[in-house]
DNA sequence: TTGACGAGTATACACTGTATACCTATAATG
DNA sequence: CATTATAGGTATACAGTGTATACTCGTCAA
């Protein structure tokens, strides 16, 4: 047997990242995620940061499901839904909607982790439970809260992250993608597709967050208040 | 060498898939993606269907990428967005919605393959072409067109297939997770959760897709109708 | 007859998640 | 103190994945 080539510590370096554990590890992967892309998430990639090996993270983290709770709880550690307290219901809702957009920009990832067909654990829970009591209190029935709360989120999960591969920072990629979007939409023939070519402007110009969302958001207001505005008269 | 192992066919019996082409690859990889999940999808298990070696589909497909490619083309060649030529551009907004809602139905995967960031073919483009005339002659502006249908896209891809794991057909697992929905959400605390304790029985309602759908599309059109009417008054 | 070419095979490489078996330094216990 | 248990980590292996490269045919043209 050739084993025990490295019995001795090479160097007496601590770990700089601390020693393992699943909130670190958790965090390590959510980082690597946001940077890198949510395929860049993987044990052996996830070991090399801690300089360690593949299976030593299974200590902490039953299998890649498991690790991708650990890392939506991570990301959902730090979000406050009632920041602000606002007495319009409307202005809760739009602050819910503009913390939940500040979330996705610093956790690209977040769409796929929020995506993901599972139990919630006790971070997502906490949201999930104040974002309905914001919808509850402003009248709408447990149901309609329930729905009108999904649409919410699902249209901000969408509006800001355009497309699976979205990572952080990655201002240049996204310049160019935009550049390529105005070319091919313009480029089209005319008389085949009038509307695009038109179109083609605000097709790449959507690459640019702040306005794009500032436009859906208001789009998505307008949906929640008109479905209010259709109710009995109870809201507050 | 050892090769040239089985030089004459085993039998002769005739490809029942049909020769290898370009489209009969995309409708089978379609068909398996519906049926067993996206990931489902590999070269070598696609080849395997088609009694063949996973490197003869490259012949035909540049990479897994350009495989996606085709499979959306595939899946988007029967959708007609101009079926139902309605008057009123309400009932031609609704009708593109329950057409995307049809599509999606059926085609489970859709879900992964229209959230790719890519650039678009031409049964996408018709469509996309399609769906902005209804809109503009609806009274919309070229960006407020693109950004709504955006919107009906996303939101009619998240109330149809909820979660990535969704595939076609799978009843009883559908309904097992909506009774473990309830379970759970039922059995929270509910001094703690008290607004998800009682939208439990909804939350777990939501794997019933056609009562959930008209809701959210009720939801959607509301947010549609209220936006158009809080513009300048050229609607028709 | 030769040669080009289309279609498919074989093999290999670098990845992935993860099961199993092992080692070892520290802590608990007789 | 001596022994044993255990927590934390390593090593190896297996079945997958996408895909690059090289090869082998059968058919058809010059």
């Amino acid at each position: 047997m050739v084993r025990n080539k490295n019995d001795q510590q090479p160097e007496g370096n601590p770990n700089q990242k601390g020693s393992l554990n699943r909130e670190a590890i958790a965090a390590q992967a959510l980082h690597l995620a946001d940077t890198e892309g949510i395929d860049a998430v993987s044990f052996r990639r996830l070991a090399q940061e801690f300089e360690v090996t593949a299976m030593a993270i299974y200590r902490y983290v039953d299998n890649k499901d498991d690790l991708l709770d650990a890392m939506t709880e991570s990301m959902l550690a730090s979000f406050d839904v009632s920041a602000q307290q606002e007495t319009d219901w409307r202005d809760q809702v739009r602050g819910l909607i503009y913390a939940l957009r500040q979330l996705l920009l610093t956790h690209p990832s977040g769409r796929s982790l929020l995506s993901r067909r599972a139990l919630p654990s006790t971070n997502r829970l906490r949201i999930f439970e104040a974002s309905l009591g914001i919808l509850r209190d402003a009248g709408f029935e447990p149901q309609e809260a329930f729905l009108i709360f999904e649409h919410i989120l699902n249209q901000v999960v969408s509006l800001v992250v355009t497309g699976d591969g979205y990572v952080k920072g990655a201002e240049e990629e996204r310049r160019l993608w935009g550049a390529k979007l105005l070319a091919f939409y313009g480029s089209l023939p005319k008389q085949e597709y009038p509307r695009l070519v038109e179109t083609a402007p605000n097709i790449a110009a959507s690459v640019d967050m702040d306005h794009h969302f500032k436009f859906g958001a208001d789009l998505l207001m307008a949906g929640v208040e008109a479905f209010a505005a259709s109710k009995p008269p109870r809201k507050l």
